[in-house]
DNA sequence: TCAAAAGTGTTTTCTATACACCCATGA
DNA sequence: TCATGGGTGTATAGAAAACACTTTTGA
């Protein structure tokens, strides 16, 4: 087989950045790595590009190897490729970011990799470049969830009002009127009122929501604006 | 030197879609590929990533080879990966996209590739996978400059209303109310007025205006909104 | 009975939009 | 003088924001 002459070839590996909440804070899955160099060292879920998958491919491969999911909010997000990012050998890193609900994942923890989590504001030192890695995707995050109702992603099945707005709040670090908030939020259709309770939180109970799944699905693209236009950040790109 | 065993090594190209606006329609910079497979075919400008680059360098080299320019918008979007891409070997095509004032190529043009502009609504057929590339950079950045004055890098220094507006109703299909769109335009207090009027367009003559560097950097971020709201299209990604 | 969280409306301000006429000039 | 494109203001409707009290109930 012919191939092109006088390049060189590099290693691609795919890392990916797995987010969720878990009412009070935003936490980040990471593993212990288990080669060198940086052997246990704390990481983010990685893995080399494979000679007959896609990227996209990969990254749902190594996520469902370390979570079980699938079916997973899972986004390329950008490619790193500083020369000397890995020591070993050139390696460029594809970053996928995904958004997991944590209550889904506990059940199905696989703990080959000594997986876990760790709350945003409390990361370890990670290797290479991934504290960067993980800057750009929570910067992204912030402003992507301004825009869109990509945080859903981080719930339950079920869940309050309450609880969405603690999200909000977390991730923009701000807090938002109750009223206005709910107001908006429910003005998007996109949460459907369940008979039930939730009594975890207080002792009147907050009502019990979905996602009006058809609705999500068509209001995705549409702007939003479930926060305050002042706290909306920085672009995702400089 | 000690190298991860048992992992496949790939070529890592770096394509880039160069976009202009002519004063009534938008236009992307080809060449015509001078080497086998798929010789003599229309096709981004792109290179491979080089042992001591970082892709930015890359994009930024080969920018720089094919337009003599310096200091373009150049953002990366997107890495390309499906195994067949190029039917010589695997290659993953991470795309650039760079927004430039065709009238500062034109003074410096190098005809080596012989590049050539076509009109986005009337491309030839592309090597490869380059038409989706093409396809998602319109999409994003029909999404992006709804949101932020990302348009001004298309213009030359001093341009004016008019030929604004006109960039504006192009890249969304629409015609948008002159009166409404010079309040916000001029609201955001990016530009600034100049003495000077282009009289190229009409008799009376427009005025001239300029970039407020300051102004525009401090904005960027900024959520603008140049235009009506219905006309703000899905997300860059899906 | 009371502490703690949930739920709910109104007023005001601001922003978006719709809309039409006069101006300047070169041909 | 007139045809062509450039420039400008106002009124209305809709959205965002500010703001405080009542409800529920388990301890």
């Amino acid at each position: 087989m012919i191939k092109y002459s006088n390049q060189t070839r590099v290693l691609v590996a795919v890392d990916c950045i797995i987010l969720g909440f878990d009412g009070s804070d935003y936490k980040l899955l990471l593993i212990q790595r288990g080669f060198a160099p940086e052997k246990e060292k704390w990481s983010l879920m990685g893995g080399f590009l494979q000679p007959d998958e896609t990227l996209d491919n990969a990254a749902n491969r190594i996520l469902q190897r370390l979570t079980g999911l699938e079916d997973v909010y899972l986004e390329q997000m950008h490619t790193f490729s500083k020369p000397d990012r890995d020591p070993i050998e050139r390696v460029i890193g594809v970053v996928y970011f995904a958004l997991i609900d944590i209550k889904k994942y506990q059940q199905q923890i696989n703990d080959d990799f000594h997986a876990r989590w760790f709350a945003m504001k409390d990361l370890p030192g990670l290797i290479f470049d991934h504290e960067e890695m993980v800057q750009m995707a929570l910067t992204k995050l912030r402003y992507k969830a301004a825009l869109h109702p990509i945080l859903f992603e981080l719930l339950p099945e079920k869940f309050t009002l309450p609880q969405l707005q603690a999200m909000y709040e977390g991730l923009y670090e701000t807090k938002i009127d109750k009223r206005n908030f709910t107001r908006k939020v429910l003005s998007s259709n996109i949460l459907r009122k369940e008979d039930e309770k939730d009594k975890t939180g207080s002792k009147k109970g907050a009502y019990f929501y979905t996602i009006d799944e058809e609705q999500y699905k068509e209001n995705f693209q549409t702007i939003l604006k479930f926060i305050p236009k002042n706290e909306i950040p920085a672009a995702s790109e400089s």
